[in-house]
DNA sequence: GTGGTCTAGACCACC
DNA sequence: GTGGTCTAGACCACG
């Protein structure tokens, strides 16, 4: 199983973090849909070039959030997350995220007409990045 | 001089970060004019409720990014900065904190529509709430 | 990993300074190379017989300065420079120096032959001491 | 009397070190003769735009040096200096500049021959800057 | 009064 | 083990 995570080790992010993020928005956006097997604890210390601790401390994390689960000697299983949860999640993930980008242009005096534009713009320019349109429920 | 800083204790986010944070928009959005005698170290400290080092440390973070310059025996000021760096500075703020919201909601694979609907309902919401209808150049 | 550094304690000069000077020659003239994993923040400090916060400093001033890179929990290293970089830094220190002197000696109206005499005289000696004849390109 | 003194308070060092080391300079090379009177306390503070207190200092320490002489009501003025004397002073200055400069330059691993072009080129450049081809003793 | 340096030590987060 | 934050307080240098 290859899971698509990427580390910038150069960022102040600690490591374990930036995966827990990345693992969490694929397992909530149903990327990584029920029951799937993730990599052994090995296998991604190994293709992300860290320290199994750093893996291990990842999925006991998830596991203690409810969204993964641990079968002695089989592995790591994606567990399942309720439709209603699922939504919660997302929005309050993108929530807090957009609430602290407004909090700062409030704080520099940015109109929120400019706010507007500037959102506007880098909207288009990522989703087109993302090469996604669109794909809403 | 009295600076209106808020602490959040309860945050993970250092408090000296937390500091610099609000001094810097408040520098650059131009709340804080060239040449404006900053509270003592010791004097902020006390306001703030912290140690005095915090304070030291965040004045001097922010005198290595050129945004205050400091004169031993005489207090610390706030420096030039040039309209041109000011509008830079104001726009990579808060296009940073924008592009992590955008992302965040790619990465949970919101739809443009989505992402775009919830943010015009927040920013309503919190600009009202902060009593500014816009101020715009 | 030991790293040669003379502290000096009757100096006016502060102690961290001292030590990131020196480090900083060792780093920019290639003495340490990309990658290499200093002494810990503690293990360095009791080396000095300093606090491990004056040290913690060096660190932290040589890493603004794009010298160093630290990792959490990890350690410290040394980290690229580039080669053009590297010979502008180098330059850059020894003109300085030689500037202040220079001026001095105007200051006090040496004449341009008596200033070359006197460091004739003296680039000799400091070098022969130095153990160096002369490690051009 | 006009004493051509230049501050530069963007600098890290002290005022009142600035301001000495001019004035050491003029009065060790002779351009300010023995029993020259020195404008007073006030007023060069007020040319100089920093406070008296400063130029007290100024004032005081080169007394203690035996460069200057003040007489009570009268003023401050320029003190005999012995020839012997003010050859060593000078060499002195200009030698510890030099040497420093030197050092760094060992520092980085510069050769005796990188050294001596540099120094060669920034010596025309500033002689010829400074307006004077050579005034020997 | 101001800022600048340094200490000793606590406690936390990361790997 | 590593680095990161914060404290309380001492002492010095500057204006």
């Amino acid at each position: 199983m290859w899971i698509p995570i990427q580390i910038n080790e150069s960022s102040a992010e600690p490591l374990y973090h930036q995966i827990e993020t990345q693992l969490r928005s694929m397992i909530v956006s149903g990327q990584l849909g029920e029951g799937t097997l993730l990599p052994s604890i090995r296998e991604l210390a190994g293709s992300l070039n860290c320290s199994a601790i750093t893996v291990r401390r990842v999925y006991q994390d998830l596991e203690n959030e409810g969204l993964l689960r641990t079968k002695q000697g089989t592995g790591t299983f994606v567990s399942k997350v309720e439709e209603e949860q699922r939504g919660t999640y997302k929005q309050t993930l993108v929530q807090e995220a957009l609430e602290a980008a407004i909090d700062s242009a409030i704080a520099v005096q940015y109109s929120k007409e400019e706010l507007q534009a500037l959102f506007l713009e880098m909207i288009e320019k990522k989703y087109k990045a993302a090469g996604k349109g669109g794909n809403a429920k």
